[in-house]
DNA sequence: ACTCTTGTTGAGCGGATGATCTATAAAAAT
DNA sequence: ATTTTTATAGATCATCCGCTCAACAAGAGT
């Protein structure tokens, strides 16, 4: 009766773990914890989630702010692989198929809860990393897909980077729809990726195995 | 020396309003307040910025959750003219044009850094507005454009409601850039808003005039 | 000028929240 | 086994938050 398991246990025996484990154990509750209920949520609900005291959490992290930005670091970090500016460029492949495999590689990581909640609060509170990330997206994806386009564009108007964005925002809407305002989410996210790329490529006149 | 002007004094005269000028007074304070700082803004500070005591918050709204249904109402309210269903089925006018129509005067009017936030803020908190509203868009606007476009539609692919969305999210990605990520906004974001329109008419073959 | 109504204030309650401190016990070292 | 180290728990503090209530005074009616 009284040797229930641990883990159903409410009162858990106090388990004593390696800092840089249970460290880790914390962000990642963390994350999930914040992108679901905004990044006001409360400590004591976090440490209760956890298992573990609240008061825990402040011999990791000084103060609930530390906290938060190893959520933006963990969350953040290595979303965008520094190998696509190559990838993206790489003319022995044609730019339809670049594009594709960008998109929806890209969306497989970021189609996701808990980044694309985190993400948008953390940009609502003008979080620095977030200003960060978009300039950096903007520099290394999107503006290399511009040359790229511009090289291959026929007719006469020339893409600019509103273009770009455009091509990009469609796309990341779908996400936002889906895990921010909770409407239903596409079939085949894949074949709404191909079809916006499309559009963006038939628009300036660019064939598909260019 | 203590006659100086009631605007600039901190410690303000008591100011009598009619009650309805007053509550009008806070709700519009309250959708600037709670836009900047998110739906947990607190309410003293909400208070201190309508130089207003913070009991008297509650004189006017029972809880603080009732304010910010009042911010709702106002934010959200009026905001699709419901006169657009007709325009855009309107076959005497090009689909282009009409289409460019809706999202001029549409992103005129959420192209606004309070809806913007509070929409944005409300969807994460999951109110029932924010799903209500995409659901009603949905319905009223991009079904509609669809039934539209596919009559017009001469190619082999047949336009779906997320080419809808695609175009939708493309346009309104601009506002999220701007006033929720801060980055800068277009020069002429009704440029940026035909050329959306155009790469959706051209992947159907649908004319300019048509 | 006086009264009456009620919009407004200021003080304060109960609970929650971030953060601190000391005692305890689990695991490592011997 | 015993000691040492330190991860963890539990109690607690200071402050802040939503909300209440009695007292006050601005403006309308007479």
């Amino acid at each position: 009766m009284d040797n229930q398991t641990e883990q159903d246990r409410d009162t858990a025996a106090r388990r004593r773990l390696p800092p840089q484990e249970r460290r880790e154990q914390i962000v990642n509750e963390a994350v999930r914890f914040f992108a679901e209920v905004g990044l006001e949520g409360n400590t004591r609900q976090l440490a209760k989630r956890l298992g573990v005291t609240q008061s825990l959490l402040f011999k990791y992290f000084a103060t609930k702010e530390e906290l938060l930005e190893a959520v933006y670091e963990k969350v953040y970090l290595g979303r965008l692989s520094n190998d696509w500016p190559d990838r993206l460029t790489d003319r022995s492949v044609p730019l339809r198929t670049r594009l594709l495999a960008f998109y929806t590689e890209y969306s497989g990581l970021i189609f996701e809860h808990d980044w694309m909640r985190i993400f948008m609060f953390s940009g609502l509170a003008g979080a620095a990393l977030n200003n960060r990330y978009l300039k950096h997206l903007g520099d290394v994806i999107l503006r290399p897909v511009l040359a790229e386009t511009a090289a291959l564009t026929s007719g006469p108007t020339q893409p600019t980077m509103e273009d770009l964005w455009n091509l990009h925002g469609g796309i990341v809407y779908i996400g936002i729809r889906t895990h921010i305002y909770s409407l239903p989410a596409p079939d085949n996210p894949e074949e709404v990726i191909a079809r916006a790329i499309d559009k963006y490529l038939r628009f300036f006149g660019i064939p598909d195995d260019a």
